[in-house]
DNA sequence: ACCGATCCTGTACCAAGGTATGAGGATGCC
DNA sequence: GGCATCCTCATACCTTGGTACAGGATCGGT
C-alpha cells in the first residue's frame, strides 16, 4: 500500500501542481478544498501525512492544524504559506509542523519533509497497531482478572492479593492464570511489560514495590 | 533553589534589559556574550533555560544551538532575533526551540516562553535524577549478575538461563538474588520496569517472550 | 604471600507459583 | 427452564524460586 498525501489548499491552481509532483513521485494523492473535506477523507489507518496551507478562503490553516489533537488527530502537518511570516512559522511549529514552507519553495524541501512527515506517521501506525493488539486481548479479561493482574504487575505475591481482595490463594492463581493465557504472556516480565504500554496501574499501589 | 536563566546576547544594552526584567521576576540571571561562556557556565544539574540572540557576533546562534545535543547539552533553549525571518524561525523551531521571539516583544512572551521552558528543564531533572539513581545501583551488579538479570527479565526461566550460561541451577538463583538486592527490587515485576527504564536488552533475545 | 572480590558448585529446606479435578453459587441471556 | 460466564473454594501434586551453609577456584591488588 502506498504512502498518502493530503492536500488542503483553496487554490486549484496550487492543487493541480502539487498533485502532479507527488503523483510522479508514486505517492497517492487526495486533494481537498476545505477542511471538512479532509476530515472526512482522513483514515488513521492509512500512512499518510497533510499538505496544509495557511489560506483557505476564510478559515485559518494554522487554526484547522491546532484543531486536530482535539479530535484526536494526529497527522504529519506540513504547513505552506504564500505570504508567512515568523509570529505565524512559530505557532505551526509549536503545534508540531514537520516543516513550514514558503511559496515557492523548491520540490527538494517538499519532498523531504514528506519523507520526514511519513516516517513519523510510521512510527504512529507502529504503535498503534501494537496498542490495539495488547488492548484487544486486555478486554478479553474479566473484572477479577484485570484486578488480580494489576496487583501482580505491581509487585504483589498471591498471598498478599489473596489478602487484600479478600480471596482464597488457588482463587488468586486461577485469576493469575487466566490472565496470563489470555494476555498471551510467556513470563511474569512480558505481562509488566504489556500493562505497562497499556498503562494500567493498580488502585491505591504507591510508587514501585510492593507493601 | 531558584531557576537560572542565561542569557547569551552579544549586545551589553539588551543583556542588562533583560537582567532587570529578568532579576524582578526573581529569577537567577547568567549572562554571556560568548557562547563559550555560556557552555563554561552551564551546570547540568540546576533548573535552568537559554535565552539565545541569533546574531553573536562572527557566531550564528541557532549554529550554537544545533551544537548542543552534541555536547550532551539538552538545555530548553529560546531564540531571540532582531531581524529574523521565515527559515531562521522554522530551524530554531525544528531544533527544538520552546519559542522563537523577534525584537522587540513583549514581557510577557519572554516570561511565558521562560515558564514553559524551565518546566520541561524540570522534568529533564527528574527523569535525570531516576535514571542516575538505578544506573547507580546497577553499576554495582558483576558482569554475570547483569547477565542473569538480563536474562531473567527478558523471560527465560532459572533452568533456561542456566542451560544457556553453562551454569548449575543453584548459582543463576544465587546471581539473581543478588541482582534483585543490589538494584532494591522489591518484586520481579520491579526489576523489569528498572531495567525497562535502564534500557538493558538480552543478547540474542528476540521480541518478547523466552524460547 | 595474603586478602578480597568474583564466580562456581553441592546439599538441603522452605516458600511460592502453577495446574488439575471437582464443585457450588450468582448473574444474565435466550 | 436451560445455558453460559464469572467468581469462588477445597484438595492434591508438581515445578520453580529463594536462601542458608559450606566449599573450591581464579584473579588482581597490597
Amino acid at each position: 500500500m502506498t504512502a498518502r498525501v493530503h492536500i488542503l489548499d483553496d487554490d486549484a491552481d496550487v492543487r493541480d501542481a502539487l498533485d502532479s509532483l507527488l503523483r510522479a513521485e508514486a505517492f497517492e494523492v487526495m486533494l481537498h478544498d476545505t477542511h471538512e473535506a479532509f476530515l472526512d477523507a482522513y483514515d488513521e489507518a492509512r500512512n499518510c501525512c497533510l499538505l496544509l496551507d495557511v489560506r483557505l478562503g476564510d478559515v485559518d490553516g494554522l487554526d484547522v492544524q491546532a484543531a486536530l489533537p482535539g479530535r484526536g488527530i494526529d497527522v504529519p502537518v506540513i504547513v505552506m504559506t504564500g505570504h508567512g511570516d515568523v509570529p505565524m512559522a512559530v505557532r505551526g511549529m509549536k503545534a508540531g509542523a514537520i516543516d513550514f514552507l514558503s511559496k515557492p519553495f523548491p520540490d527538494d524541501a517538499l519532498l523531504g519533509a514528506i519523507d520526514r512527515a511519513l516516517a513519523r506517521d510510521c512510527a504512529r501506525l507502529a504503535a498503534s497497531a501494537e496498542r490495539t493488539a495488547l488492548q484487544g486481548r486486555y478486554a478479553l479479561l474479566t473484572p477479577r482478572e484485570r484486578e488480580v493482574a494489576g496487583l501482580v504487575v505491581a509487585g504483589l505475591m498471591n498471598k498478599q492479593i489473596a489478602g487484600r481482595l479478600g480471596l482464597e490463594l488457588v482463587t488468586v492463581k486461577i485469576h493469575r492464570g487466566q490472565a496470563m493465557r489470555k494476555m498471551e504472556a510467556q513470563s511474569l516480565a512480558d505481562l509488566v511489560r504489556m500493562l505497562e504500554r497499556l498503562g494500567v496501574r493498580a488502585t491505591g499501589i504507591s510508587r514501585y514495590g510492593a507493601d
